[in-house]
DNA sequence: CCAGATTCTTGCGTGTACGCATCTTTGCGT
DNA sequence: ACGCAAAGATGCGTACACGCAAGAATCTGG
């Protein structure tokens, strides 16, 4: 223990963040200058400086690196966006809130990624399934919110929370991947803030209603 | 259009249909004979007789097959349940009771799978990703119950409960992994039927405030 | 009963996922 | 400063997932 101020991240967790890092960000270039179709796993690798064995230590298949790029973050950012919300607001406010914000018109840099990604099915799957990633985080800002909370209910409306996320987004996706030729009006409930914020309406009373009942 | 009392499978329907089910069949019986280890999709191709190939293009993973075998009916028989029970009881209940229902101490036959599934980490990971399953036919049994209920809104509730019935496996195989050594009390509340409604108690007001107020 | 259009099956080839054994790096106590 | 223990990086080998293109089976309308 040498420095206290730093707050002890250790050069082992350094350099493993430095290269899931160098991993996510050669991943999500070389995707963006070639096409995600035209990067081999040992590209990425490569352009990280490990070995393509090493790659598989830190993702599991390989448009995770890519989609990571996007989402690193994302979890902690809304777990900490619930945590700063005024105490005297609702739980649902705050948790709806926080994951609508999150996903309200990201950065210029991160625009033509979402394009990228919404035009290739297998990045449209992997990056659905990276709202789960944020269960953890948001269960532990609930439970931190509302003090006296069965961990097993905070837990169940993280998922809940990742789970209706999750049906907005792949709403969302479906109705930007189709040129134009869908049967009818795909009506896409214009922007993504707004869909999101519909599709978690519905769960709004569960969440007040686990807020103001810590104890059944 | 021949026989209208049959409702019309059509052959190439069943043939599909039985060489699914020889699949799964063919995968667990391998799987319990030998471990669920040393069976290769060779093995379970060739008890099904078909060819490698052609299993990939039932089943996306080696698991899947296994698992598939226990999962099969699961969603139709939700779905059936949801709508069996009478108007007049809740939706927050009968969605419940369905799910709890169908999560309630299954066959002999099933009892031993189910807990080879238990003792492999590979599987385990699978059959909690089949809840997921259920996710489309119970959004239909919700939207046929109330009518007049957003299709989004039918959507997020039945992600929801997809989601806290996850969690509530992903717990129970988790306490029924470990020994005994896990640090303290695991404290498994019980059985599964119990420890899926609790999870799924938490939704109830969600499902609930849906169901009376079919149009915001 | 036939011919065209679908849909399914299959072999092949490429790229991917991951267990295992080994070697290197980092952490830490003395 | 030294050396041991823990954790990571890497190479290798095996099995898997899946696109593609040919061929077989099934469905359709005449």
């Amino acid at each position: 223990m040498r420095d206290v101020t730093t707050n002890r991240p250790g050069l082992r967790e350094r350099k493993k963040e430095a290269t899931r890092q160098a991993l996510r960000a050669a991943a999500l270039r070389l995707a963006l200058e070639r096409g995600p179709e035209n990067v081999r796993v040992d590209d990425i690798a490569e352009a990280a400086g490990v070995s393509p064995r090493t790659y598989n230590n830190y993702f599991s298949s390989r448009e995770q690196a890519i989609v990571a790029a996007v989402t690193a973050e994302r979890a902690s950012r809304v777990a900490a966006a619930v945590a700063a919300r005024p105490a005297d607001v609702g739980l649902a406010d705050a948790v709806i809130d926080a994951v609508v914000e999150e996903h309200t018109d990201p950065g210029d840099d991160a625009r033509d990624a979402l394009l990228m990604i919404t035009t290739s099915s297998a990045l449209r799957a992997c990056y659905a399934d990276t709202v789960t990633t944020m269960e953890g985080p948001l269960a532990e800002a609930i439970a931190q919110r509302c003090r006296g909370m069965d961990p097993l209910t905070a837990q169940v409306l993280s998922a809940g929370v990742g789970a209706a996320a999750k049906v907005a987004l792949q709403r969302w996706l479906r109705s930007t991947a189709v040129p134009a030729s869908t049967s009818g009006l795909v009506a896409p409930s214009g922007s993504l803030p707004n869909l999101m914020r519909i599709a978690l309406m519905p769960l709004a009373p569960a969440l007040d209603a686990a807020a103001t009942r810590p104890r059944p």
